[in-house]
DNA sequence: AAGTACGACAACCGCTGCACC
DNA sequence: GGGTGCAGCGGTTGTCGTACT
């Protein structure tokens, strides 16, 4: 590549966006749309280098964007994306329509890492650190929750691989039903404000179709979705390239079942009293489940864990706090195996 | 009241992938 | 097939506001 980079030119202004240059770049892209970033500032009458005009539209003046504090159940889906998905902001935030994946990445780091990190799980890899698991119990229990996180790594590992090669398949169909003759090429939502917002219907189209904007209501069974994906996207009218898409949909469920059946036999190797809708925890399938709400969520959770650390630390019987810790851990990855069992694998991202 | 520490968020930088020539 | 330019992505830094001493 080893082009200059293209602020190093002297005279771009650098540092915080005033309001006039905000309503300059505003009034430009609304009448012009963007067009080629590039050549953006100079016509825009901006003293700023392409890209900087480009983050600052997507990031921060983009009309289809929420701001403010992230809901819970938005806290929830970064949560369980980022363990499937690692630092794949923009992929996550195709889960989070109206948030950018800077503010994604931004609250993961500001807030949702350090929440992991507190509760003893490794925030990069989503799994119980090595020494909490080394403390709690004796070697039969830690070995088979050692197992089972091997597991798990070797599921997300097929799943990563699966979306890419459904990724694949349908971005290839999807382009077509996004950006039929006549509209913008780009598929991400940073397009002109016309192409953004016929991006935006479509998006919505989409998830309706897919049922994942269902997902947090509970009624995500795959069947479902399954079901009433074939009907919508029938509603969207060209269906050209229907076939391609139906066929990646019944990869991808094939491959949440296989999950499915992993999470079950998982279930099975751990105690599954703790999975059991006692009061708190609902079926496989229900994204909004409280019981991991409370885990990742609730603030006592921090104290509790912290205690059952010393705990764990002080007893080497386990059989105290330290067993509700595993107990958390245990909830936790069934919760993002239920998440993946009831995600859209076949949403825009994939 | 002044100085310092820290958290939150906006913006920048460099790399990568892709399209085009 | 290789070179070039562009947009997008993710990591990092800078800036600002607020709490604390």
């Amino acid at each position: 590549m080893g082009r200059s980079p293209c602020c190093d030119k002297v005279g771009l202004k650098k540092g915080p966006w005033t309001p006039e240059e905000d309503q300059k770049l505003l009034v430009y892209i609304e009448e012009h749309g963007h067009g080629s970033w590039r050549a953006l500032p100079a016509k825009a009458g901006l003293q700023r280098c392409g890209k900087s005009c480009r983050l600052r539209w997507t990031n921060y003046l983009r009309p289809d964007i929420k701001r403010g504090k992230f809901s819970l159940q938005e806290e929830q889906t970064i949560i369980q994306l980022h363990a499937l998905l690692g630092n794949r902001w923009s992929a996550i935030a195709t889960h989070l329509p109206k948030r950018t994946d800077n503010e994604i990445k931004n609250y993961w780091n500001t807030h949702l890492k350090k929440r992991l990190a507190k509760m003893g799980i490794d925030p990069i890899t989503h799994k119980p650190k090595s020494d909490a698991l080394l403390s709690t119990d004796g070697q039969s229990k830690n070995a088979a929750n050692l197992s089972h996180m091997a597991q798990w790594e070797s599921a997300r590992l097929e799943a990563e691989a699966r979306l890419v090669r459904e990724s694949k398949i349908r971005s290839h169909s999807f382009q077509h039903q996004l950006n039929p003759p006549g509209f913008a090429s780009s598929a991400s939502a940073s397009g002109s404000t016309s192409a953004s917002a016929a991006q935006l219907v479509n998006k919505t189209a989409w998830n309706s179709a897919t049922g994942w904007s269902k997902s947090s209501e509970g009624s995500s069974q795959t069947g479902i979705i399954k079901e009433e994906g074939e009907q919508e996207w029938k509603g969207l009218g060209s269906s050209t390239n229907l076939p391609d898409y139906k066929e990646g949909m019944e990869n991808s469920f094939s491959f949440t079942s296989s999950l499915h059946d992993m999470a079950i036999s998982m279930e099975g190797g751990w105690t599954p009293e703790s999975l059991r809708p006692s009061s708190s925890h609902v079926n496989v399938g229900n994204v909004m489940e409280e019981g991991f709400t409370n885990l990742l969520l609730d603030d006592s959770i921090d104290r509790s864990l912290s205690d059952s650390g010393k705990e764990s630390d002080e007893n080497s019987g386990g059989s105290g706090d330290g067993s509700d810790y595993y107990e958390d851990n245990k909830n936790y990855w069934n919760s993002i195996l239920n998440l993946v069992n009831s995600s859209p694998s076949d949403s825009p991202m994939f």
